[in-house]
DNA sequence: TTGTACGCGTTATCAG
DNA sequence: CTGATAACGCGTACAA
């Protein structure tokens, strides 16, 4: 590994000119600069960052702490996060604590050796105390999809929308009673979405019935297993809004085997748009979450506050969107468009390539 | 930020000591040890691992570039890569590629400027130079799941093996016409999956018949396309190979629509184990690669490199298992098996909390 | 057992 | 326009 040193002695100048040369920083003679650019580069020279930093104080590294990379929800988020990053010349330091508080301690210890210029949140449990440690420690951090009562920067969806719009469409398609299975009641994600649930009843002059309205886990079997009771209630429920899409792909399974045709005998909404639900029978109509732009702003927060690190906290909320497809709504064109779509593409890749544009859209 | 220098101060010791304690290397007082400790912690300190790195060379940080981590392969490699990396003081660096040579380039000048101890490689189209650079500079570098005939360690999946598995398992449920979609003929994993489907044939005593074979793209689509062109074969194949799950599913909806029963009337198996193959009517017969394991052997290989990096490179080949599901079968018992497995689980999570053990089994 | 002093690679400051 | 020098925080010979 090559020093300006090195390039120096074989420029015949001084370390200090081979430093503002390459920097473009201070005043050399073009013909010089030139030469000591060429030198470097035949000697295929990286300047250390670990020197560079140790002088400035900062990194160009930021933390990225996920509870689980594997969890679906995540990647989107983190391409958004590392996308911004590395266009403003961050690395990305990928963290998966599994919601475990101490794996969770462990890798901010390691984010602070490393003397990252910010962190990124979106596990699901933070530990407040973590957050404040940070901030107190003075290393900007960016809460992504979690509210967490720390004085800091943030976005996050709009959950209470999101139901709203979901239940909204399917009362004006004109179900009446519409059954929601709802997820953990601790979890103010699904708080938020029952909200929304309740909202839309209100608005269209439907009393609200706590009866109609089951908790689930957020796990498919859930869905599976309350479908039934849903479908056992009289008077029948003629639709359902399952908080989130695994719980909606229980309640598909569970409906087919039972024999009742989704959308015409019931129909169902789901929520976060999982891949999966672009590829069940019927395909599944939900409500998607911006995770990719989540992630970006997330990022976006993160870096102008490292430069300003003294103004007011950013509470960023995104608006969820609702995708209709087949199990909401009988009569359907999307076949159509789906054919047409297919029709223009031509990319390859090992294990299917895919662009993250077409992630949320 | 507190240094040494500063626990020195209010240690009444000098910078040395309190670096020897921190460490245990070298000599110190037990007492005045722990007391320095003490004072440490009291003042939040985290040693500067830029100096240190300056210092020795070492940053404990690691490249792992992908193309995608959007795309459903790669977060399990990721997780596999990090999880080691983590367990052995390693900080791991993500780099989204694209498959873009130029956006490869940018990030792997930053790895080098940042001094990472190695780079793990999964991406697609790597540029064998790109590899040699770095292994020219003296950077480890380990590819997962990509073959480049470049001098380095690697570890891959039997691609050949796990699509004799796949073919072998239709024959000897009596198929004697498969049909087989490949993946782009340029790409390795799709030619050595074709090499295995011969191979199965040729074992099963079956002449291979290039009119079976039909070249798709990876995509979706082309298994839609191509399965009304399998479907008006004459005489008609009993079962499809599909390269990968994408097309199989592909292959499936086409079915569906043509109204041709799988597997009574059409065998299918996919290749990859994505999750969507768990939740496709019927379920999808296909073949799981160890993910998870491929990356983490790749950072256990990284790892031993940096530490012995004039050790013979090593080529690790994985096995890939065939996981039999209910399009390849026509009796089936998973349904039992499903409802058994949801009685014993109770996790929650936000966004519907899995566990990486599951991933691929 | 503890302290002193140097160097890791850069950049910023100050002379020249 | 260019060069010398100090400093960033740490670890480690070497001296005490």
């Amino acid at each position: 590994m090559p020093t300006i040193y090195e390039i120096a002695k074989l420029a015949g100048v001084s370390p200090a000119t081979v430093s503002r040369a390459l920097n473009g920083t201070g005043y050399v003679r073009a013909e010089l600069r030139e030469r000591i650019r060429a030198i470097a580069d035949s000697m295929d020279y990286h300047p250390n960052s670990l020197a560079r930093g140790l002088l400035n104080k900062r990194t160009y590294t930021l933390g990225l702490v996920v509870p689980d990379i594997t969890n679906p929800f995540f990647p989107a988020v983190a391409r958004g996060v590392e996308d911004v990053a590395h266009t403003n010349g961050y690395g990305v330091i990928l963290c998966n604590t599994d919601g475990n508080l101490q794996k969770e301690a462990k890798y901010l210890k390691m984010l602070r050796t490393k003397r990252v210029d910010g962190v990124v949140f979106t596990t699901s449990r933070v530990q407040a105390s973590h957050v404040q440690d940070l901030l107190n420690a003075g290393v900007p951090v960016v809460l992504a999809d979690r509210r967490l009562d720390v004085r800091c920067d943030s976005v996050s969806a709009d959950n209470v929308d999101g139901a709203y719009q979901a239940v909204g469409h399917l009362l004006s398609l004109g179900h009446t009673r519409v059954a929601m299975i709802t997820g953990p009641a601790n979890l103010t994600t699904a708080q938020e979405r029952l909200e929304g649930y309740k909202q839309a009843l209100c608005e269209h002059g439907i009393a609200f019935s706590p009866r109609l309205v089951l908790e689930g886990d957020f796990r498919q079997e859930s869905g599976y297993r309350l479908a039934r009771d849903i479908v056992r209630m009289d008077p029948r429920p003629t639709a359902v809004f399952a908080a989130n899409d695994l719980m909606a792909m229980g309640v598909l399974m569970s409906l087919e085997e039972q024999g009742i045709r989704v959308p015409e005998d019931m129909a169902l909404v789901g929520y976060d748009d999982v891949v999966l639900s672009r590829v069940t029978r019927p395909r599944l109509t939900t409500v998607a979450q911006p995770k990719y732009e989540m992630g970006a702003i997330a990022c976006e927060l993160l870096i102008s506050r490292i430069s300003h690190p003294e103004k007011e906290p950013e509470k960023v909320v995104l608006k969820p969107r609702l995708v209709v497809r087949e199990s909401s709504v009988v009569r359907e064109v999307e076949q159509m468009s789906r054919l047409a779509m297919a029709k223009k593409t031509g990319r390859t890749g090992a294990t299917g390539g895919n662009n993250r544009n077409g992630q949320d859209t």
